[in-house]
RNA sequence: CGGGGCGUGGCGCAGCUUGGCUUAGCGCGCUUGCUUGGGGUGCAAGAGGUCAGCGGUUCAAAUCCGCUCGCCCCGACCA
């Protein structure tokens, strides 16, 4: 392809909007330009990336034996109040009307369309197992889209569903799809990490993440630095504490002080010169009817998701009225002592001596308070966020906690949605049994941001071979150089005809522009044809990677592409 | 959805505080001609703007006031 032929619009400065290298990159490089907020056009550039992963994905889908369908985007909205998900995708579903008043939506996901599908197509154990895959456009309605194409309102996603027999097959199906996940995320050269991860909105039991750290991941991974323990932030589980002191020898007496108007940890931390990892916050939370006290130490945070699974329903913060109804205090001075309601503390806070706590009464807290003594705690759980210094809960060693970008998850379902949808077979012997799901994910769009956000230096992009646009580029500097140009006509033709698609940089512009561009939009291999070829008919072939050159005559530069091809692919990114 | 910021040719910005010396300016990009040819060449001539929209104040509004819309950031939210 020739620069002068498709449109690659490259751009000398940093959109004012962007605010992450890869959502800078991806519009400088011209492979994306923004519509509305979370909607991008992909331009030549970009469309074509898009491609070579979906290339990927499709070959590694299927690899593993998964078989492609297409699902529409249109969705009934009663599709989705059959299995209870209008409310759990709330505003982020984007609802409208039919010219009947027929409500409908954008389809966010497809589980329900799937599983509709397969309730009326599947009925016997001789079509079972079958795993089905699409590539299509998702739509949620994201109340802040952010960092580009990383988080948008419409994306590309790759969702696959497994559907089997019994619990072996639903693990055997989900193995294939976690190994299919490695290869794809390997191919791209990402370096990616699988985690543990809690099932959320999905339902289900278990369920990995695919991560791919990165500093302005909206995610946490959670890794032991001794031993394989890998999770996400909401199912990371610290290790317990150890008590702070042995013995009863060094309790005070429970004492009230006053605290006027000092109410957040942090106020009270400084106010009464103690360290927050000797408070304890009480939050009132509702879990179904009920509310119940969770104590937690000043200096974590409760891990929501964590404590709807101990209590086995879902719970949110109580409001100030209930609160003061309650305890008698505003928001600010709840405690634990002579709470009449059910207490659930973290171990964190089982564990403390003297701590300082709320005291249920306007501008007042009370210092040496301990737990067991003072109040009574009904039940211990693990329900805080890990935070730096807790310790793994297998091994024991350190945790570290980074950030990481989603790019995929993967999810044995169970039988949530087949049972919501009466999904159902015949086994062998006559009887009528739930059909076993697996969800699986892949953003596709992510993976190039994240990748871009892994792989790029001060003058651009760096891609990998198997999804750069283009593999290699072919720069005369000089168009007006008759030779030159013919020989890079050429050899352009020669590469393409070789099977590696590449790109002409046709442009009657000067070389350092080129090299600029070239740079900006990174592909892997560059021809260069220059002063070297006027004196002495050489051509220069580098890498975007590590800048490594060589010179060969214009006939050998597909067998040298060809040989770094091999090489890079035997570094790493096969 | 709460808090903050911004909106001026395709892109990045100045001008607004203190309304009128602006026929709205600068850099990049774009067009034409010449020049140059290994890291964003130089010169010259040009094209391109309802100053987000609506309403108000005023002799006079990009500039002051109000409303609306859009965009960005922080938070809440989020396969």
């Amino acid at each position: 392809m020739k620069w002068s032929e498709t449109l690659i619009p490259t751009l000398k400065e940093d959109p004012s909007e962007a605010e992450v290298s890869s959502h800078k990159l991806m519009v400088r490089a011209g492979m994306i330009r923004k519509l509305l907020s979370g909607a991008y056009s992909y331009l030549p550039l970009g469309t074509r990336v898009l491609n070579k992963v979906m290339a990927i994905v499709r070959e590694e889908m299927n690899r593993a034996g998964a078989v492609e369908v297409y699902l529409p985007v249109l969705q009934p909205v009663e599709l989705l109040e059959e299995s209870g998900r209008v409310d759990v995708f709330g505003q982020d579903l984007i609802r409208f009307q039919d010219r009947h008043g027929r409500l409908m939506a954008l389809g966010p996901t497809h589980e329900e369309v799937i599983t509709y599908l397969v309730r009326n197509e599947i009925n016997s154990y001789k079509q079972l197992p079958i795993t089905f895959y699409q590539i299509q456009v998702k739509f949620r309605d994201e109340a802040r889209p952010r960092f580009g194409v990383l988080r948008s309102k419409e994306f590309l996603m790759k969702d696959a569903y497994s559907f089997d027999v019994d619990e072996e097959g639903l693990s055997r199906s989900y193995e294939k799809m976690y190994h299919a996940y490695c290869r794809i995320f390997q191919r791209c050269g990402l370096d990616y990490i699988p985690v543990e991860a809690d099932t959320g909105v999905m339902g289900g039991e278990v369920s990995h993440e695919f991560m791919v750290p990165s500093e302005i991941g909206e995610d946490y991974l959670v890794r032991c630095k001794g031993c394989s323990y890998s999770v996400n932030r909401e199912r990371a589980e610290p290790a317990p504490l150890p008590p702070e002191r042995d013995g009863q020898s060094a309790l005070g007496g429970v004492q009230a002080v006053s605290t006027p108007k000092v109410t957040t940890i942090a106020q009270v931390s400084s106010f009464l010169g103690v360290t927050p990892k000797n408070m304890v916050k009480t939050l009132i939370y509702k879990a179904g009817g009920e509310a119940v006290a969770v104590l937690i130490r000043g200096d974590h945070e409760v891990n929501e998701a964590r404590l709807a699974r101990v209590l086995g329903q879902g719970v949110s913060l109580a409001d100030a009225e209930t609160i003061f109804n309650l305890t008698g205090a505003p928001v600010g001075f709840t405690g634990p002592v002579g709470l009449p309601i059910r207490v659930i503390a973290d171990q964190a806070v089982s564990v403390l001596q003297n701590c300082v706590t709320g005291a249920n009464k306007a501008d007042t807290h009370l210092i040496n308070v301990n737990p067991g003594r003072d109040f009574q705690i009904n039940n211990v759980y693990n329900i805080r966020y890990v935070t730096q210094g807790d310790r793994c809960p297998r091994c024991g060693e350190e945790l570290i906690i980074s950030h990481g970008i989603e790019v995929g998850h993967v999810f044995k379902l169970g039988t949530k949605y087949s049972e919501a949808f009466n999904a159902r077979f015949l086994d062998p012997q006559g009887r009528l049994r739930p059909i076993l799901m697996g969800c699986y994910g892949i953003g596709i769009n992510r993976i190039i941001a994240a990748l871009i956000e892994c792989s790029h230096d001060e003058g651009g992009i760096i891609w990998p071979p198997n999804i750069a646009p283009y593999k290699a580029l072919v720069l005369p500097l000089n168009v007006k150089d008759k030779t030159a140009f013919q020989t890079a006509l050429k050899v352009h033709d020669e590469l393409e005809g070789a099977g590696i698609d590449t790109l002409l940089d046709d442009r009657d512009q000067r070389p350092g522009v080129k090299f600029k561009d070239a740079d900006l939009i990174g592909i892997p291999f560059r021809v260069v044809l220059g002063r070297r070829f006027e004196e002495a008919g050489e051509v220069e072939v580098q890498c975007r990677q590590g800048g490594e050159k060589s010179f060969v005559t214009s006939q050998g530069v597909v067998a040298e592409i060809k040989r770094l091809l091999e090489k890079f692919r035997g570094l790493s990114h096969g």
